[in-house]
RNA sequence: GCCCGGGUGGCGGAAUGGCAUACGCGGAGGACUUAAAAUCCUCUGUCCGAAAGGACUUGUGGGUUCGAGUCCCACCCCGGGCACCA
């Protein structure tokens, strides 16, 4: 066993005196910035998880560093906030005071990951001179227009007794504390995120971002294109104006479904006859909690408008209005114009109270885009669609039957002891006299729904199956004349197959609503729908909106960012409400009378020490208790007024910290403004240096939260002239999850994994070593107690070589260039686990081949540095080589040497292995078939046989096919 | 329901369309040892076979190809995200 802990402590020690990850952030010349996401600190202390993060994102630093780039890898604690209050009160401590146990505990741990964090440039979120700035970019937003306050029906955490972000709502749960959230109604500020929708999702395209992330983020921002339609009401000046994505189905629209909360209701309260029903609905639905509403799922409830009607404004029909709580009050125009059959839940509510379906649009079946429903098949129902393309003309067979009297593939069903397939021969042979089929596709698509004849509506509920036949050649027998006979057969042309599909203009197959089961919402051709019959939903969108006197428009899910919050432990919203100015309509902003930023100069605006710091659920923070606090004087008349008293989410504190990070050492820089210098948070010529990061790692359960946020606030930054791009990060790379024994790591199930105990028993290093070697890093693994073994073994080898006398030689072994170039490659794709294997490879090699030397040892050092800090620097040094290996070159590789000049010849007969020879590199097909022959086994297989073809691929196979 | 991942030995996991199971854990046997631990060596997908050898094998079923874990179609299962967004 190899003495880490004296190792470990020595050179903990030197790097810390030597400052050797320290770039110089002036100077720099290769400026590489490697980030990872800040952890918030428990005083429960890192896990394993954070370990496994950390060190992931350290590798990848170390790597860079000795490919030299100057790397900075700052760290800090996200310490502020709701989380970090959360713990503290169930603890039983005091948020300011636990801060301090937990900061201490948090940096000590850190320190023993042995990553090279810059550690001058430390910061903490709930620190006074980091949340002025905090503060100050509340102010900015202020006066940028982006922040705003507003009364709304927002997320309320019953046991958090906050307000919640939309993207703090996990299915209807509370992030924090996984508590239903309900909807309440209260004035809070909001970050007008909305206005950079089109950006953030625009943005995408440009940024090294896991795909997975980008879905994400581009649901959430959820871009429709659609229209606005206004539907008159009857007999009243109001319209009422929906938005639709579906404007194709204008004909179909039956009625119209508001939310309950929708203004205009109170404003019509006279029309409507039983308003009191209408009131006492809304209010059941206001009280309903998210969950509620998700649980009751598909049962529809809702309450007609009585006495009003709108105006269909394509069809001039007068159709009911209603309110229902499955339309939302927050997106579009919290309106909707239901069209039961091409929606599944306006259907749904049409089926429960009896309101009309109109179909108005019918998709193909065959088409694409629009895949069929699954199910069970019914053989014994089973309808076989047999198309036959002609081999050489692009021209398809389709069987026109006599009963029906239009174009339908329809044929007979399955026989006794038939299969599918036999049928659908059968029954083109019988309907055509053709035989020499060849099957070229099979869609057994087994869905249930009626068929549609273009003029006529027909025939009864099916199950399918379609073959698609080419073939073979043109002859047709002419056995079954009788067949024949009753049926015409007919080639189409197959002008408008596209190559993607060869059914996609089958013209015939028409999916027809079943009024009993669902609602049609495949696009197709619109019917029923006056002079716009005929075209497809495509073509008919725009001009039946334009036509009913819609416009045309985009919808973003997204909504603004709820700001406020109403507990103790975050920076206090920096804002200030004079009722005097309030009264006389006086303000900073128009929009907002009475309201005023603190000034810049006066910030931070300090959270006081507050004793009975708990949430107190009345819709306000506890600062509201402390007259001290909120008691203050107006900035514009000096009158008695009023500080706001909640704090901020946060997820402000994080929206901005990287930036902070290089400019802790400098001055700030100042920027010009209209009438003075305004001092930002930041050194302006240290940020053009180091800015975009590099390199951030961390969790992707951030998609929606975390990550969105930091891209807004660049993005406003930007703006305002703060910095000079507007994509925070450049490269975003997620990692995995750890699990222990294939279960999640929680402390319910008491299977948390901590960090500390491994540490002491084996090392750092080990511990690095063997989360890394476990799985893929961005896929996440599954921790065993037990398999921290192999990387203790593998250390203690790479020990005793140290300690073992090496032949010193002139070059390396040419063996080792190609397992450079594998972990050079590996570590740049954050394949830790397999460049590992490969260091186990040759530390094999190195105990193994008699030539292995000192070079090569150095070599694999080099390569195992950023694994294995600190034992790499030891044996570094005891190799006689100079301080510090993480500064020297990363090893390069000889191209030429990567390949062996030899390489082993796979010989294949009819693909199957049948031997192996080693060959030279460059060899020929009839060089290899020799060597091929040379081999007895090859030999006595081809014997007598006859060789149809031979595969050559030089460097790797050959292939006799008999 | 929709959108992402993923399914390979006893386990964690490797494999630009070309030797499936690298590397490691575990297991078996052996060496060293009074003994154990540690260490080192050999073997270790399944089935048939005494052996030589053969057959089979990457969730299931089809397809493309000289050749498929890898590409295409359909299905099943697991994990994650979103979820009445008109």
């Amino acid at each position: 066993m190899y003495p880490f802990s004296k190792i470990e402590k020595k050179w903990r020690k030197r790097w810390l005196e030597k400052a050797i990850y320290e770039p110089n952030l002036k100077k720099a010349k290769k400026p590489f910035y490697n980030l990872m996401m800040f952890p918030y600190p428990s005083a429960e202390g890192l896990h394993v998880g954070n370990t496994y993060a950390f060190v992931g994102s350290d590798i990848y630093g170390r790597f860079k560093r000795m490919s030299g780039h100057d790397v900075f890898e700052p760290i800090g604690l996200d310490g502020f906030g709701i989380h970090s209050e959360n713990y503290a009160l169930k603890i039983g401590a005091h948020p300011m005071k636990q801060a301090k146990v937990s900061e201490k505990n948090f940096y000590r741990q850190l320190q023993s990951l042995g990553n090279g964090f810059a550690w001058n440039e430390h910061l903490e979120t709930y620190d006074p001179d980091y949340y002025r700035w905090t503060q100050w970019i509340f102010v900015q937003m202020w006066r940028n227009g982006l922040a705003y306050r507003k009364k709304q029906l927002v997320n309320w955490c019953p046991s958090c007794k906050t307000v919640l972000s939309d993207e703090q709502v996990i299915s209807g749960e509370c992030e924090r504390c996984g508590t239903k959230v309900i909807k309440r109604e209260l004035e809070q500020w909001f970050f007008r995120i909305t206005k950079y929708a089109d950006r953030l999702l625009r943005n995408l395209e440009k940024i090294d971002w896991p795909e997975k992330i980008k879905i994400a983020q581009t649901n959430w921002i959820g871009k429709s294109e659609g229209a606005l339609i206004g539907f008159p009401v009857l007999e009243t000046e109001f319209k009422i104006e929906v938005f639709t994505t579906r404007p194709d189905t204008l004909f179909g629209a039956t009625y119209l479904v508001l939310a309950p909360e929708h203004p205009l209701i109170s404003n019509l309260e006279s029309k409507i006859s039983n308003f009191k029903e209408v009131e006492k609905y809304i209010g059941r639905a206001a009280k309903k909690t998210e969950e509620e509403r998700v649980a009751e799922g598909k049962e529809k409830t809702g309450v007609e408008l009585k006495g009003l009607k709108a105006i269909n404004p394509a069809t001039k029909e007068e159709i009911p209005v209603w309110i229902a709580d499955y339309v939302i009050g927050g997106y579009g125009t919290g309106a909707v114009m239901a069209v039961p059959a091409h929606d599944e839940r306006d259907f749904e509510f049409a089926k429960k109270f009896d309101l009309p379906i109109r179909q108005v649009v019918m998709p193909r079946l065959l088409d694409p885009a629009n895949p069929p429903r699954k199910g069970k098949p019914d053989t014994k129902r089973d309808i076989i669609h047999c198309l036959v393309k002609h081999p050489k003309e692009n021209k398809i067979i389709v069987l026109r039957s006599k009963k029906l009297d239009w174009l339908t593939p329809v044929t007979g069903g399955i026989e006794e002891g038939e299969s599918a397939l036999e049928a659908a021969k059968r029954e083109i042979y019988e309907e055509t006299g053709y035989k020499n089929l060849r099957l070229l596709k099979e869609y057994p698509w087994t869905f249930h729904a009626e068929f549609y004849a273009a003029h006529k509506d027909v025939n009864r509920a099916v199950h399918s199956r379609v073959f698609y036949f080419e073939l073979k050649n043109l002859e047709r027998d002419e056995i079954s004349p009788k067949e024949t006979e009753k049926h015409d057969v007919e080639w189409l042309p197959l002008a408008k197959l596209h190559d993607l599909h060869p059914m996609a203009e089958v013209p015939f197959l028409v999916k027809w609503l079943d009024q009993g089961e669902s609602a049609v919402v495949e696009e197709g051709v619109v019917f029923n729908s006056g002079k716009f019959d005929g075209l497809t939903s495509a073509e008919a969108k725009w001009d039946i909106a334009k036509f009913a006197g819609g416009k045309r428009t985009t919808n973003y899910r997204l909504r603004d960012w709820l700001i406020s919050r109403q507990r103790y432990w975050g920076p206090p919203i920096p804002m200030i409400y004079c009722e005097a100015c309030a009264a006389k309509g006086k303000g900073e902003r128009k929009d907002m009378p009475g309201w005023y930023a603190v000034k810049e100069k006066d910030l931070p605006v300090k959270l006081p020490m507050v004793k009975d710091f708990k949430p107190l659920g009345t819709g306000q923070s506890p600062l509201a208790t402390v007259k001290l606090f909120y008691e203050t004087k107006c900035p514009a008349c000096g009158a008695k007024a009023r500080r706001e008293t909640d704090v901020s989410d946060t997820f402000l504190d994080s929206a901005w910290y990287y930036l902070r990070y290089p400019s802790l050492g400098a001055k700030n820089s100042r920027l010009e403004t209209k009438n003075s210098k305004l001092e930002i948070p930041w050194n302006q010529e240290i940020t053009k240096k180091w800015f975009p990061v590099d390199m951030y790692i961390g969790g992707a359960e951030h998609a929606v939260l975390h990550l969105l946020y930091v891209r807004f606030a660049a993005m406003a930054f930007k703006d305002w002239g703060l910095i000079s791009f507007e994509e925070p990060f450049k490269k975003f790379r997620a990692h995995g999850l750890l699990i222990k024994e294939g279960r999640k790591m929680s402390k319910s199930k008491g299977n948390v994994v901590r960090p500390d105990e491994f540490i002491e028993k084996y090392g750092t290093d080990t511990l690095r070593i063997y989360l890394m070697f476990l799985a893929p890093f961005e896929q996440g693994g599954d921790w065993r107690d037990a398999g921290i073994i192999g990387a203790v073994r593998f250390l203690n080898r790479v020990w005793k070589l140290g300690q073992s006398r090496l032949v010193r030689q002139k070059s390396l072994s040419p063996w080792l260039h190609g397992s450079i170039k594998k972990i050079t490659e590996d570590i740049s794709a954050l394949h830790y686990n397999t460049s590992i294997s490969e260091l186990m490879v040759v530390l094999n090699k190195l105990e193994s081949e008699p030539a292995a030397g000192r070079k090569d040892f150095e070599v694999f050092l080099l390569l195992l540095a950023p694994f294995a800090p600190f034992m790499a620097e030891e044996l570094w040094e005891s190799s006689g080589r100079r301080f510090s290996i993480h500064k020297s070159s990363w090893p390069e590789y000889d191209k030429k040497l990567v390949s062996a000049p030899t390489f082993e010849l796979i010989v294949q007969i009819n693909g199957r292995l049948r031997g192996k020879v080693t060959a030279a590199k460059g060899i020929g097909e009839a060089e290899a078939k020799k060597l091929a022959y040379g081999q007895p086994a090859v030999k006595d297989y081809l014997s007598g046989k006859e060789i149809k073809k031979i595969i050559f691929i030089p460097g790797k196979i050959i292939n006799f096919v008999i």
